[in-house]
DNA sequence: TGCAAATGTGAGGATTACTCATGTTTTTAA
DNA sequence: TTAAAAACATGAGTAATCCTCACATTTGCA
C-alpha cells in the first residue's frame, strides 16, 4: 500500500500525479515538462499533443515523464486545475459583495468579460474548455467546476430574491453559467466579430434573466 | 489524379465515402458496416469504437470497411448526417408557418420537447452531438448545421419583428440555438431530473427572449 | 465467353501511449 | 564518513490501433 506517493488512475477517475516530486532538480524537470506540455497544447491543442515530443521539448527522456504523470491526460488535468484555481478566486471576488441588483449587473457584466478576455488570451484554457479533447474525466471536472462556480451567483441571487424558490435559483444559476461558456466557446470558434456580438447578446440576455427587464 | 472516385480526406476537411458502392452485395455490406458501426457507438462511444471490431460485427474485414470509408471518421460522419437530415426536416416543418407570436410560443416550445426526446433517445446521436468525440470536422459539421437550423428561426423572427435590425435577429436566433444544443448536451449527462428542470428553465429563457415577456 | 471494373481480403507498415529493467543521484541514518 | 535506501533518470521495447496494399474473387457487360 504505498498510497501516499501513488495517486494511480483506475477506471474513468482523473489522473493526479503519480509522484510527487520531493528533490528541487525533480521539481524543476516537471514544470518544464509542464511548460512544454502548455507549449505544444497552444500549437496542437491538446489532442495533438505526442508525449514523446513533451518529453524531448522538455529536454527530459520519456520515462522521466510517466515518472510523474500516469498518462497522457494527467498533464493536461495539472495544466487545467492551474487554471481553474485562478479562476475561480476570480469569479469569487467578483460576486462575493454583491448586495443590489445594480451591484449585479455591474459585477456579472464584468465577470463576463474578464472570462471572455480569458477565454481569447490563453491558448492552453481555450483547448482545455473548448472540447478540442475528448477526455471523459475532463469533461465532467469541468461540470464540477461550473457547478462550483455557479454557486457564487446562486449565493447572489439568494440574497437579493430570498423568498424565491432555492432550487429554482440553483437551476438558473447553473443554466446562466453554463450558457456562459457554451457562448465563450462558441465566440472564439467563429471570428472575433461575431464572436464579440454573442457575448453581448449573452450578456442582455443573462442578465434579463438575473435582474429582470 | 482519381478525383471522380475518391472523395478523399485532406487537411482538416470532412471525408466523404472512399467510394460509392454500385453493386447490390456492396451496398448490403455497407448498410452492415455503419449498423455495426451504430451499434458499437451506442455501447462504447464513438471514440472507444474501434474499427477491427465494427469489420468483424459487420461480417466482413477490415480491408473492406476501408474500401468505403477513407477513415474512422467517415462512418461517424456518415451516420451524423442521416440523423442531421431528420432533424432538419423536423424543424423546418415545426416553424415553416409560424405567423404570430402565440404561434412561435406553442412551435418553439414543441420542437425543444422533441430534440430533447431525440438526444436522450438515440444514442448514436447522443455520442455524436455531445463532445464525446473529439474531431474537429465534425463538430464544425455541428457548427454549420447549427446555423442552418438557426436559419429557420431567423425566418420567424424577420416576420415578427420586420422593424427589428436584420443582424440582430440573427444573432439572437444563433445563440438561442447553441444554447439549446449547450443545454441538450448538459441535460443529458447530468440526471434526469435534473436535466428536465434544465431544459425547462431554457425554454422559459429563450421564450423570454423570443416573444417577450 | 471473356475482359474490365468493382469488390473482398488480411498480413503487415506506421504511429504512439505507456512499461520496465537497469543505471545514476540524492537523502537518510548509523 | 559511508553505506544502504529512496528517489530519480533513461530509452529500448511492448501493445494497441489506424490504415495500406498487393493480390484474389465476383460482377456487369459487350
Amino acid at each position: 500500500m504505498e498510497g501516499s506517493t501513488v495517486a494511480g488512475s483506475q477506471d474513468g477517475q482523473i489522473a493526479s500525479p503519480r509522484r510527487a516530486p520531493s528533490q528541487q532538480r525533480s521539481r524543476e524537470r516537471v514544470e518544464r515538462m509542464l511548460a512544454a506540455a502548455s507549449a505544444l497544447i497552444a500549437e496542437q491543442g491538446s489532442d495533438a499533443m505526442r508525449m514523446g515530443e513533451v518529453a524531448k521539448r522538455a529536454g527530459v527522456s520519456i520515462g522521466s515523464l510517466y515518472q510523474f504523470f500516469p498518462d497522457k491526460r494527467a498533464i493536461v488535468w495539472a495544466l487545467a486545475e492551474r487554471h481553474t484555481a485562478e479562476s475561480q478566486a476570480c469569479i469569487s471576488a467578483a460576486l462575493a459583495d454583491v448586495s443590489d441588483a445594480e451591484g449585479l449587473r455591474r459585477a456579472f457584466s464584468e465577470l463576463v468579460d474578464i472570462y471572455y478576455g480569458l477565454f481569447l488570451a490563453e491558448p492552453v484554457m481555450r483547448d482545455i474548455w473548448s472540447g478540442t479533447q475528448a477526455d471523459k474525466a475532463l469533461r465532467e471536472l469541468e461540470l464540477a467546476d461550473s457547478r462550483a462556480n455557479a454557486e457564487f451567483l446562486t449565493a447572489v441571487l439568494k440574497r437579493l430574491r430570498p423568498t424565491a424558490d432555492p432550487a429554482a435559483l440553483e437551476t438558473t444559476s447553473f443554466l446562466i453559467w453554463q450558457m456562459g461558456e457554451a457562448t465563450m466557446r462558441l465566440a472564439i470558434s467563429v471570428g472575433r466579430q461575431e464572436g464579440d456580438d454573442l457575448v453581448a447578446a449573452y450578456k442582455r440576455m443573462a442578465l434579463r434573466e438575473l435582474v429582470g427587464e
